[in-house]
DNA sequence: TCGATATTGTAAGTATACTGTCAATCTACC
DNA sequence: GGTAGATTGACAGTATACTTACAATATCGA
């Protein structure tokens, strides 16, 4: 039967998914920052990172798709990456309007000595769970996040986004896709 | 055995509980906008609303404590609440720092009204799973959560951040904590 | 009571995150 | 081959989220 207009309580915030997975975040994200202070990389600009090793000459809009973040944020982010040198701008000859991304030299060392950090504060979010119970939340919330990708504004193209990188070389992209 | 520097691929993305928190907490925000679109309200504003409605006459900074939010930030959220005429601020009397926060008449009309929608926007987060593995899920992430409370930057401070409050008995809180 | 300390709201600065829009450019269809 | 429609990066605008700083005020200790 339906719910007859309960009395509005706190419960009805902290007991709801949403508030919850508000919470988890600000708590993942504030880990990960403590965690990485040496670097001064935020989450976003770590995951970008990753993206542009593993796809060298990655353009901005399907950087966006592989790590499922919004275009117009990534912009700003790509910016703050190449100030700091991390990361460089190349144009492309095939088409005018793209910037093809690749990793500084600088970019690549921060990325392999960052790694240990970012794995210490990953830990440090399940810590205070069994270890039974890191795996179940794991495996839940990728399944949920996997089933709900086309619900979120930018749903997540992994590498099938990156067909058409293949096709002209932009030089030895080992397309290390199983 | 230390992992000895192993190759960086997208799965050290794709599989960090901080990246998928970070999903997740994307479409939970994409859902709860969709289904609450006809009121115009952002989750954070719902919290909010539902905090005042509980605790009629707080202020700011016990607000922050209570949902668990930034102080900083909630400025700025209460200024469009208050822009948008669902709330009111008045003085203390009792301290002239201090702004007492209340529902106007159409604050409580939307959060009235609004709940259905919320209730539905929570429901669909969650969709996908099991109804098993839903409760298995929100389980954990109360637990984790609650665990690691102080390790973020604005712990929560439910009902306890209160205890001012109820002394001069600003009128009638029900204080309907168990 | 007075001075050190703490709290409150506010503001400025940075960083996501999303909505739009726009000009430049590319593609595809006719 | 020339134009309609799509794509790309950029920009403006809104809304969290956090940091530090600050003035006004409260409080507590000596």
């Amino acid at each position: 039967m339906p719910s007859k207009s309960q009395p509005i309580t706190m419960d009805a915030v902290y007991t709801a998914p949403g508030y919850l997975f508000r919470r988890m975040q600000q708590i993942a994200v504030s880990i990960f920052v403590e965690e990485c202070s040496a670097f001064d990389l935020t989450p976003v600009q770590y995951a970008s990172l990753v993206a542009i090793h593993t796809h060298p000459g990655i353009d901005a809009t399907r950087l966006s798709a592989v790590i499922a973040f919004d275009r117009s944020t990534l912009g700003n982010v790509i910016e703050r990456l190449e100030s700091k040198a991390l990361i460089e701008r190349k144009p492309s000859r095939e088409d005018k309007r793209v910037k093809l991304l690749y990793l500084s030299k600088s970019g690549a060392a921060v990325l392999r000595d960052i790694m240990p950090s970012v794995e210490r504060a990953q830990l440090r979010m399940l810590q205070p769970l069994k270890p039974a119970d890191r795996k179940t939340l794991l495996t839940l919330l990728t399944q949920l996040v996997d089933l709900n990708n086309e619900a979120s504004r930018v749903p997540l193209r992994a590498e099938d986004a990156l067909e058409h990188l293949g096709k002209q070389g932009e030089g030895a992209l080992g397309t290390g896709v199983s």
